[in-house]
This record gives structure tokens, sequence and C-alpha cells, in this order.
DNA sequence: TATGAATGAGCGTTCATTCAT
DNA sequence: CATGAATGAACGCTCATTCAT
């Protein structure tokens, strides 16, 4: 692992454990095991490290997605399958997707922020784009906006359930994954 | 106005100019026109404004909507002022909107957030039991999950489109608009 | 005194022990007795104090020459007691002179340091033209560039010695004043 | 050119642009087109590059001198061509010679400084010694002192005008240029 | 000789917080 | 209630210096 993975993964974990405003770059240092200008060969900031750490998040979900995505599935079970993916990515980082947002908010530089996200439109489109053409689902919008309208249901209605850092929400997080379903459903018309 | 308001207003622009992290208490007494000391007799902290602010953006929000909402007019017409309510105090107030967010991510007293949205919740929940019993929408799932669903999409839906500050984007956000309520429509089930 | 002449004194002071390069803020406030911030209460940086480190030293020199110099004395003796007085502040303050004269050769606003050695320029002017008008000493150069001429061979013979911050030259010295004298009462015509 | 001779052009170059204090190594090298590791091959620190740029300066302005004064004119007319060129290298170099000066303070080894400066002084004790032998000048004063006179209060002239690094001064640089060499007439005593 | 990535001590600077008025 | 000068702990950051290649 080269010394900027390594300063990334150190950062994600301590921005984890004690959120991004009360860590300091001495706190990612001692972690990673590197000098204090170290630090300063790869990132000019404490925020510059947001873009890299957002593109790790991205991998990470689109890999859990594709991981737990069975594509022999029918497509109501797949899609269950990607709100269960969804949900459990942010069950695990919940604290670094609000973080990436607020980093992401208080950068300047916003136009890279599509380009980071990209990869999971497009997966997501794909499969919108392929859904309708086998006419499992509604055929009356491009499925781009739609790709967009179903990662943000699902995200957001995670984050309502798992921002709230607390145990024994499994009942409400299976009651609110199965409304989140039902509604994605409907809102493709999927025939039920 | 009392001096509280007055923090907490002078707050929410400095705030917006600047961003949270590099906005001083400093930045803010100044622009309130306030000493250094007097800040500390209302609010212990710059996180503490939060909640404070989260309220004005809350009574802000359900302001428009009320305000937008012609409850004389049919279902879909509501639901499509609705939307239209909520992109607009997006595009006004994104900003603020990703600050909160961020706040409130960096926060301990979590709990209390619930206690703050719970206005916007419970007037769409009450929209949304009326149409059911009306039998206007899909009468399968219970109003307040359906609720958050709503208030989720329509919600990330507009920062989706608002949170890329520029200008000239109204095709791209008229369009946007169209597709969250084509997908709320069918999401909630509503005949077409 | 006020915190401001303490910050001064103290920074002459620790300039004087360990040079400027090597002096620290941190060294000055300790001597200062003040905290680190109190500093940039009153000046943004180490090298913002030269001007009223200069200020202090014109004033100083132009002290030493109005304590010195004996207006009832003849004009040969005067001048000897001007060269008295000059090499006497130098010698104390050598240290110090050269580092005004680096503080100022690293400063932008070289325009203020004209106005700050115009006391001492005036002073010698003065004296200048009232020895001219006395028929003392040669009538064909006008006071001014007469006295830049005077204080600037002054200093710099006087630097020439004291510069070499050691001990036991006080022959050395002795020689250099006569020989400053001697130039100068040739160089303003005084008829020997 | 050498590798010391480019690292030492090179501070010479950026101390002129960015002042002493603010220059790094790293500047330096960059500039030169070396590692950063080269310069510690030929200079154990930044301030030891002073010498090595006195020495250049030295060298440059007695070369100045040299080829200015006309070995062949009158006394009268070779000290004027003397503070021409004194004055010219100081218009040329006079960050240089602020710089070297305050180095110079802030150095230990002050005793190096006078041999770098030697050949200059002997140059002129030269001049000075030859024009007492042919009666051209007073004879009450050794040749040595009298030389580190006129250079100190040339050299101190020069900087009265250039230190302000202004433009179209060029009719005070010459009323001053008159005056020097008039000064410099009466008190080295020659008959006019 | 030459390199340049890595170092880490130590600096300037900030800014939330206090408290005598 | 209100002030704002003073505080000082703690941070980001620099940059001279080293050393394995």
């Amino acid at each position: 692992m080269s010394k900027k993975e390594v300063i990334v993964q150190s950062a994600m974990r301590i921005f984890t454990e004690k959120g991004v405003e009360k860590t300091t770059i001495s706190d990612i240092v001692k972690h990673a095991g590197i000098a204090q200008g170290t630090f300063y060969l790869y990132f000019p900031s404490k925020l510059s490290l947001m873009p890299a750490i957002a593109e790790v998040m991205v991998k990470t979900t689109l890999q859990a997605v594709i991981d737990t995505v069975d594509q022999s599935s029918s497509f109501q079970d797949r899609l269950r399958q990607f709100v269960e993916a969804i949900f459990d990515v942010n069950r695990k980082y919940h604290e670094i997707q609000a973080m990436i947002y607020s980093g992401l908010a208080s950068t300047e530089h916003l136009k890279e922020w599509e380009a980071v996200y990209a990869p999971i439109y497009e997966w997501i489109s794909q499969q919108i784009a392929q859904a309708q053409n086998e006419g499992l689902i509604r055929n009356d919008s491009p499925p781009d906006p739609l790709a967009k309208l179903i990662i943000g249901l699902t995200e957001s209605a995670a984050e309502q359930i798992y921002l709230y850092d607390e145990i024994g929400q499994d009942s409400r997080a299976i009651k609110q994954k199965e409304e989140t379903l039902k509604f994605l459903l409907y809102g493709l018309g999927v025939p039920s």
C-alpha cells in the first residue's frame, strides 16, 4: 500500500472514530505511522482528503452492490438486494457518508464530485435501461434521472435510520427497508 | 429582534458565506454587533448554534410548503406544489441545508434532531393520512414512513441539482422536478 | 509602560542578545511577561516590530547627541562631541542598528523610514545652517545634503569598528574617531 | 559554471527577488536545477552563502571601479569616476548590498568579512598613498583609515538614494553625487 | 557525486474561552 | 446583562537536514 493510500485509510478510520472536526492531522499521521511533514507531500490540507475518501466510499458501495445483487434473480429481488446493500454500507459507514457530504459542501471544486459518483449512477442506470427494455418497469422516464432518484431515495432512507447511532434498531431498519422497497417498486411502475 | 435571534441570523449569514469550519465566533459577533463575551451568554459553542439554525430552517421550509400548497387543489397538484416548494427552499438555502446536515453529523445530541424535524414530518403525514382516507393514494403503507420517504426523495432530488451552485440550470431543475413528481405519484400509487 | 511598549522593549533586548533571526516571538512574550496571543493584538509579525524599534533608536540617538553636544563649545568641539555620541550609541546598540538596517531592507514600506529618521537629519541640518551663517564652515553646499553625508560618514565609521563585537578595541576606536573628526572638519571646510 | 557557482548565482537572484528571510533552500535548489541534498555538498546552511555572495559583490564592485577609473586622469576626475562607479553598483545591486549587510550582522564569523572586503580597501588605499606621495591630497592621515572613510561615505551616500527603490530619481542622484564628490575633495584636502 | 522522499522538531498563528470592569 | 482585552493550549505547517539509493 502506497503512503498516499495509508494516509487515506488512516484518515477514514480516525474520522469515523472521532469526527472530522475533532480529528487533527497529527492524529492521522500518528495512526498512519508517518512523519508530520510527509502528509503534506500528498495532501495540502485535511479537507483535501475528502475526494480521495469519497472515491474509496464509492468504490466500496459499488462493490457491495455488485456483490449483493444476483443478476439471475427477478427484478424485484434484485431491487431488494440493492436496498439491502445500500442500507448495509450506510450502517457500516454512516459517519463517513455524513463526513463526505459535509466535506463536499465546504469544497469549492464541486464539479469533481459528480465525476466521483458517476460509477454508481452508471451502474444503476444500466440496470434501469435493461429492465425497461425487458418491459419489467415503466418506460416513461429516461434511465439517468431514475437512477439518481433511486439512489437518492434509498440513501436518504438509510440515513434516516443509521444517522442515529444506536443499537437494537433492527426492527426499525427492517420496516424502513420494506417500505423503501415498496416505494421503489411502485415508483418504477413494477406491476405487483 | 432579541440578541439571541441576532446571533442566529448572523451565524446563518456568515456560515453560508464562508462555511462553518472557517467561520469563527469572532466573525459572528462582529457581524452581530455584540461583544465577544456576549455570545457565551446565549450559546456555549459554535456547534450549539446548529439546532437553533435548523429550527429556523424547518420553520422556513414548513411555511414555504404551507404557503405554496393550495388545499383546494387536487392531490396531484398539491404534490406538484409541494415539490415546487421544497426545490425552492433548497435553491435559496442549499448551503445552510448542507451545513445543518454536517453540523448534525458532528453533534452528539442526535436525538433532538428528530424533534426539530418533527413538524415537517407531521404535516406531510397528515396530508398522506387524509389522502389515504379519501382513497386518493395507496393504502398499504402507514403514513409516517411514507412521509419520511417523500421528504427524503424530494430533498435529495433538489440537492442533486442545487448543490452545484450554478446559474442557468433552470431546464435541468424543471426536468428533475417533473421526474420527481412522476416518481412520487407512482410511488404513492396514484392512479394515472 | 503600556503593553505595546513592553513588547518593543523586550524585543530590543532579545534581538540584541541572540539576533533577529534566532529570536522567536515566544522568546519575546516570555520576556515581556505576556501571553502568546497578546503579541498579535499589537503586532502582526516579528518584522513589523522594526519601525517601532527604529523609532526608539532614533530617539535614543538624537537624545544622546543632544545630551553630549554642549552648545556653548566651539564648532570643532561640538563636532567632536557629535562623533563621540554617535560612536557611543553604535557601541551600545550596534546589533540593533544592523538589525534595523536589515529589517528596513526587507520592508516594503520604505517610505516611512525617511520619516523615522527625519528628526536626526533635521537636528544636524539646523546645526549646519547655523554654522554656515556664522561663517564657521564652508557655504557652498546646502545644509540638508551635508547633514546626510555627515551622519552617513560617522555611522559607517562607527560600524566599521563596532560591528566586530570585540573587546579591547579602544585604541582602534580612538584612532577611528580622530580620523573621522579630521575628515569631517576638512570635509566641511573648517579652517584649521 | 560549476555547481557551486550555480548555487551562488541562484541564491543571489532569489534573495534579491524575495528577501533572504523568505527564501528557502528549496527555492534556491529549484532555481539552480539541482537536488535538495546537493546543496549540502557545497554549503552547510543558508547563511553560509553570504561570504560567497559577498565575494562576488566585492569582485563586481572592484571591477567596476577599475573599469571606470581612468588612471591617466587628474585625481579629481578619478575621484569623480570612483563615486560614479560606486553609485552605479549600488543602483544595480542595492538589494544584495543590504542583504549582505544583514547576513553579515547575523553571522558569527565576522572576522572573515574583513578579508572579503580587503581587496577594495587595498585598491583605494594604494590610490591614496600614491596621491599623498604626489602631494595631491593632504598627508596628515594614514592611507588605510582614509580608504575606509572614503568607501564608507560614498556607499552610505549611494544607499541613501537607492534604497528607495524608485524611478526618476536621477536628478536627486546627480546632486547627491556632486555633494559627495565635493565632500570627499574637501575631506581629502584637495586644493581647489 | 548526485538524488529527492522522508523526516520531525519547532515555529507562527489562531481562536474559543474567561473575567475584571 | 454586556463588555473586550487578555489568555494560552493546541493546531497547521514549514523547511533545514538526512540517507538509502
